[in-house]
DNA sequence: ACCATTAATGTGTGCGCACACACTTATTTA
DNA sequence: TAAATAAGTGTGTGCGCACACATTAATGGT
């Protein structure tokens, strides 16, 4: 059994022959001790490689590291939101032996004054870290500008809002995600059949994101000198299942040559299931492995769904922050996140969330 | 600043009116302890949600678990397996607070010999945990012999080979992953055309393998009753290119209908570079992100890849046994990696492995 | 009734580190 | 010249746990 002995704080300080006070100052670099001793040191731990124990280190500083997380509440299990969260909570049992806390805070999703509510009882904890979906700009803004005052880092997911001092953004590449989904559309379309770009808003979502997404699935259409007018947009300002049937057999009766459809949320179900009840075989891309999605891509209703690692969201955050507070260690400002195609293949993969 | 005092074991004795060492038997179950005491000490843990500091218990056992890695080396960086090499080193570095080391041993992707060198120089460390990717069958079979001799638990990453007694594979869905391509190849073929499945061995593989990728990518015409002439299956025993191309020119003057090429290994580029010297206009699905087929994807002489998160293969690795060494926590014996469908458009997000 | 077991429990030490404190010398200051 | 100050060092304690060991109480055999 070769046991790799590790190089301690004692190793170094017989070596150098100076007490471990000593090497303790020179790694702190505290000050007090005499140039050549310091040099020496420094010498000594190059040589024996020595690298501080970050478990007794944790232990002796009895340092707690407490993040807070603002994100939408998950109203049911499946529910898209439960993911990020899940990746939180995966990132807090791997990290919370190093003292960090991940205490998740929820609002919700239609409802400003919810967010600002746990935004001020986050606020009151003081805490070392945010983590914070931004879904309301301006509320978002009003919440980083407090962060900012009492000089909390913080870091943006799912969606981004430029022109902060984030730590990062970590989220998904929304122009691009756009333009993959017009791809996909294109490859199950054989050319020909115009689209629709379709939008289900509250009124409370970030519009700067929607031009993305827009920008990006005209660019692929607009890059093969396509016919714009193939093109279609369509806005409905609601997710209520009646109110969405009655929107898209409005624009469906006018506009009957259309075979497939980019859902820009993640209700691409909704869709699908008034293509079902209408018999109607129009091909469907839309976003995230919601359960609804899910098994209507199962059953071969929706063709492709693009997916943004929303485990992976979640735990990124923890560990960016977690490298900050230990390491000092900053961050990529962006950090995108991969752009999965799931299809009915592939898609079981995707969906074990331990 | 609320500090969530930590539940200490002290805590648990005092609140029991006993000692550590009483809390610490009933822990460990050393016995030796009066039933009531033991049942009072339980309901203690339980009330005060009582979990032991894993640092302090880590730092106090000393304990290091040694786990060595037998895998084919990288002969050149953006080689294939130095994915799965970073993942594990990635997993080395976030377990290594914990006594977590791992050793990787290489072999030589085409010698037999190497791989048993360096399976008795793993043997002769006497480690603690094993990973393994089987490339050679009939070699890897007699190690895991011994390493069950020696009852050194071990895992298989990137192929499995059944019938062992592993505690766990963690790779593709082998049958799957052909399943993928033949449904990808279809979607960009318009449906007519035949299609070329191409082996490339050097004689070593894994020929369940094989018989696994065939399965899954003629599952899915039979599924739809295609006619199974469409279906053409070469095998050149060979990865040189000179080799690949006569062979390939052969192959293609007898089948000039042929419209698209799944090849099963991580070589699509060799036939990318054979279609764009002759230029011919057929498509490809292949594996792996290696270097020269992604410049080809990004060049659009491919049209997917399909990945098999080499990355998380030795990440997930490494946690299997990590969890068994601390948690005695048995993993599932079958790990399936997603995989991830790779286009030009979200190649770029699966490449940074910092 | 005595000592020898055995069961049940408590105590002390060290893991590697950070940090408060104590201790030396040399250098000022009153 | 004594005392205060500063620069450079060493020592001791605790973080939470595991484990060897010391101690006490309960039981047995003769």
């Amino acid at each position: 059994m070769n046991k790799v002995k590790k190089v301690t704080i004692q190793d170094v300080a017989k070596y150098a022959n100076v007490s471990v006070g000593t090497i303790d100052r020179v790694i702190h670099n505290r000050g007090k001790v005499s140039p050549e001793k310091k040099q020496k040191i420094e010498e000594v731990i190059q040589k024996l490689n020595f690298n501080p124990n970050l478990l007794a280190r944790t232990l002796a500083l009895g340092n707690r590291f407490q993040i807070c997380a603002l994100i939408p509440s998950a109203p049911y299990s499946d529910h898209y939101w439960s993911i990020p969260k899940s990746g939180l909570e995966k990132a807090e049992t791997m990290y919370k032996h190093f003292g960090v806390v991940v205490d998740i805070f929820y609002y919700q999703l239609f409802d400003e004054s919810s967010f600002n509510d746990q935004a001020q009882k986050i606020l009151s904890q003081n805490p070392d870290g945010i983590i914070l979906a931004p879904l309301f700009i301006h509320e978002s803004q009003l919440f980083v500008r407090q962060l900012e005052e009492k000089a909390i880092p913080y870091v943006f997911i799912d969606s981004d809002l430029p022109g902060q001092n984030s730590l990062s953004y970590i989220g998904p590449d929304l122009e691009q995600s756009a333009f993959i989904a017009a791809k996909l559309l294109d490859s199950v379309l054989e050319k020909e059949g115009d689209l629709l770009m379709l939008h289900m808003v509250k009124g409370y979502e970030n519009a700067v994101a929607l031009k993305r997404i827009e920008s990006g699935f005209e660019k692929f259409f607009s890059n093969r000198n396509d016919n714009p007018d193939r093109i279609h947009k369509l806005t409905i300002n609601s997710t209520n299942k009646e109110a969405v049937f009655r929107e898209l057999t409005k624009f469906y009766i006018k506009n009957q040559n259309i075979k497939g459809v980019f859902v820009t949320n993640s209700k691409a179900f909704l869709v699908s299931d008034f293509h079902l009840t209408h018999e109607l075989n129009i091909k469907i891309v839309g976003y995230d492995l919601v359960q609804e999605n899910v098994s209507h891509l199962k059953s071969g209703s929706i063709d492709f769904l693009i997916s943004q690692s929303p485990q992976q969201q979640g735990m990124k955050a923890v560990q960016s922050l977690f490298e900050l507070f230990v390491y000092k260690k900053e961050p990529e400002k962006i950090q995108n996140v991969p752009l999965d195609i799931i299809i009915r293949e592939n898609v079981d993969f995707y969906l074990n969330f331990n």
